[in-house]
DNA sequence: TTGTGTTTTATTGCCTCC
DNA sequence: GGAGGCAATAAAACACAA
């Protein structure tokens, strides 16, 4: 069924038949040159701007098609990372607070815990957004700014071990993000948090 | 039937390329 | 400078719930 549907200026929806052609012309060239709309017009009893027209609005479309499906590619990788995010950050609450414990039983002196380490067990639990507000105090990494001096070599070595854990392929805990972050097609920004505040 | 949101056709203005 | 492309937008056509 293809009826042509007519407005009292003359605008009409084109028939059925009619898109179906400029859909099969289009899937094999999207930017056809003038002769080959020149006919396709012809051959539809359309007017050569019509078809022209049609293909321009095809382009807008199916570039904004495309960008949808790209963000939905984008969103579902945002939230894998993020649960992932999460994970982590619950397992390293976990083993800042088995840290503490490992210090009490070892019977250091009070002094030797650095005076923020409650905020800063207090901080790995919170969201990244109360972290990254925590980042511009200096309170969650110390090695990111002056504070980083005070960080013990026990403490040193216990979050090399939970680095090494995170980045190992058998953890099943890291980030895969190769064949994502390399494909060209994609914008880096979506990515530009960083963890560390600017010196 | 009507109000409202979506899709489709068409226009306008600006930009790039030859 | 003209042709053609694109983004933004207008407006007609359509779909559909109330």
């Amino acid at each position: 069924m293809s009826t042509i549907k007519r407005s009292k200026n003359n605008r009409r929806r084109f028939s059925d038949e009619q898109i179906r052609s400029l859909e099969t012309m289009f899937d094999a060239e999207s930017r056809p040159e003038l002769r080959l709309k020149m006919n396709l017009a012809n051959k539809l009893g359309l007017q050569p701007r019509q078809v022209a027209i049609w293909f321009q609005n095809k382009r807008a479309r199916s570039k904004s098609k495309h960008i949808e499906t790209e963000y939905g590619v984008l969103k579902t990788k945002f939230d894998e990372l993020s649960s992932q995010f999460d994970i982590l950050r619950k397992e390293n609450q976990a083993l800042l607070i088995q840290l503490q414990r490992l210090k009490s039983m070892a019977g250091q002196k009070d002094d030797e815990i650095p005076d923020d380490y409650e905020d800063r067990i207090k901080i790995a639990s919170e969201s990244p957004e109360a972290q990254r507000e925590a980042h511009s105090n200096e309170l969650f990494m110390p090695s990111c700014g002056d504070a980083g001096k005070r960080v013990d070599s026990m403490e040193t070595e216990f979050l090399n071990m939970a680095q090494d854990s995170l980045t190992s392929p058998d953890t099943g805990c890291s980030f895969d993000s190769c064949t994502f972050l390399d494909n060209p097609g994609y914008s880096s920004q979506w990515w530009d948090f960083k963890f560390c505040p600017p010196a």
